[in-house]
DNA sequence: TCCTAAGCGAGAACACTGTTCTTGTCAAGT
DNA sequence: ACTTGACAAGAACAGTGTTCTCGCTTAGGA
């Protein structure tokens, strides 16, 4: 009961440290070999463990999966984060916005099956726990703080988008207005949207290989987007 | 030697029968659980055979998966062309453009397990056979043909984009250009593969599931996609 | 017409996998 | 000092991909 509060007891340290070396051997096998041939008995085997004894750590196959899932959008995140952080210093609205889509780029091609883990095919039956919701905002934000802090200054170009918005729209992307942009106009929510999808799409067709003999230089390419993306959001 | 030519014998005629139902069980097997989950085993049983049998089709399950994506490739193709072709008739660039796309997605949609077989995580150490250039390329020519169409006409609208062209991204993208779009602006081309890009990159957020909360409806907002996508491709 | 070689399917076997259960051990907390 | 709890190991079970051997059937050439 008396139980100190800020030193954990021996028994939770060396619990942590344990389940984080599991996690890190995990992540290293998904890295070389991919998600699909992660083996419980394989990484028991690297920790010199009996295959059951990580079942004192997780539930199973799958609940070490859905860590490494974690794991993988919570490095993301913060990745984003600082990325936005080591830009904050830049002038321009538009390099402090493209600092985040290079950065998570340049993650993504190092990590291509920690990138398949959020982005790639999803285990049916497998349920996005509400916990993914957290790290995605995060990056989110990385993304949008320099749009709103153009806006706020009277520095985003606001000219018409092609497509007109409907009511339909306006309805389907609420949540997003809501909470990322507020007093933003719907066409430029939709626009941002856009990038962000963008921006995932260009990664994922590089990263799952989807270049060959199509683009030679997949980083002239994405540089290229981007700028192209920050142009249509308004940005200089 | 007196061999019928047109007609294979009662031995190829059903070699290619048991061939043909083998890969529609284990499509259904992939739909409805998942590739990773796909059994040589399983499918077997449901065809009453022996899992050492499937070996005289197949080399294994990885030329079985193999088999399953090559079809996914093709029928993803196939229904490209349908669309384009049904919508020859549109008069409107615009129109006859949006129509592919829309294809895309509504078959995408109904098949996400086989979506993720073409543009989800792929098996590292396989490498996309060769096969799969020809039907990329069936694809891209059916998003492409209403775009030559209307330049040809002089109907493409000719603004300059947000990102100058550098030499880099030129020689990034030749392979597109000397493929798809023979005279037409490198900056133009760029746009092309970007407005594919997002449709993909669209199409594959919503049908992985990445629209919880977030886009509370993806056809309206797809539409408004691919319609600004046409808007800034020149199309009207 | 017969005979042979090829194609086919079944069965057993091997090395794996995830998972569960039981057993023993060791170090905390009372 | 004792007891409770966490921990790790081992055995076992069902399931997997794959290989090999064995008969059977049948098509094609003598």
């Amino acid at each position: 009961m008396a139980m100190p509060r800020t030193a954990r007891s021996a028994r939770e340290r060396v619990r942590e440290e344990m389940t984080a070396e599991i996690l890190a051997v995990a992540r290293a096998h998904v890295a070389e070999e991919g998600a699909a041939a992660l083996s419980l008995r394989s990484v028991a085997r690297d920790l010199e463990l009996a295959p059951s004894a990580l079942y004192r750590y997780f539930d199973g196959r799958d609940a070490l999966l859905s860590a490494l899932i974690m794991a993988a959008y919570a490095a993301l995140a913060a990745e984003a984060e600082r990325a936005a952080d080591a830009a904050r210093g830049e002038p321009s609205d538009a390099e402090r916005w493209l600092a985040v889509p290079r950065a998570i780029r340049r993650w993504a091609v190092g990590r291509p099956q920690e990138w398949g883990l959020i982005f790639g095919t999803p285990v049916p039956g497998y349920e996005a726990p509400e916990d993914t919701v957290e790290p995605y905002a995060r990056v989110a934000a990385a993304m949008v703080r320099p749009v709103n802090e153009a806006k706020e200054a009277g520095r985003l170009r606001m000219e018409r988008s092609h497509a007109d918005v409907s009511d339909a729209l306006r309805e389907a992307v609420t949540p997003v207005t809501e909470a990322l942009f507020p007093e933003m106009p719907v066409a430029k929510v939709v626009l941002a949207i856009q990038a962000w999808t963008t921006v995932v799409g260009v990664i994922s067709l590089e990263v799952f290989g989807h270049w060959r003999r199509t683009i030679l230089d997949p980083e002239a390419f994405f540089e290229a987007t981007i700028r192209e993306l920050a142009g249509q959001i308004g940005l200089v």
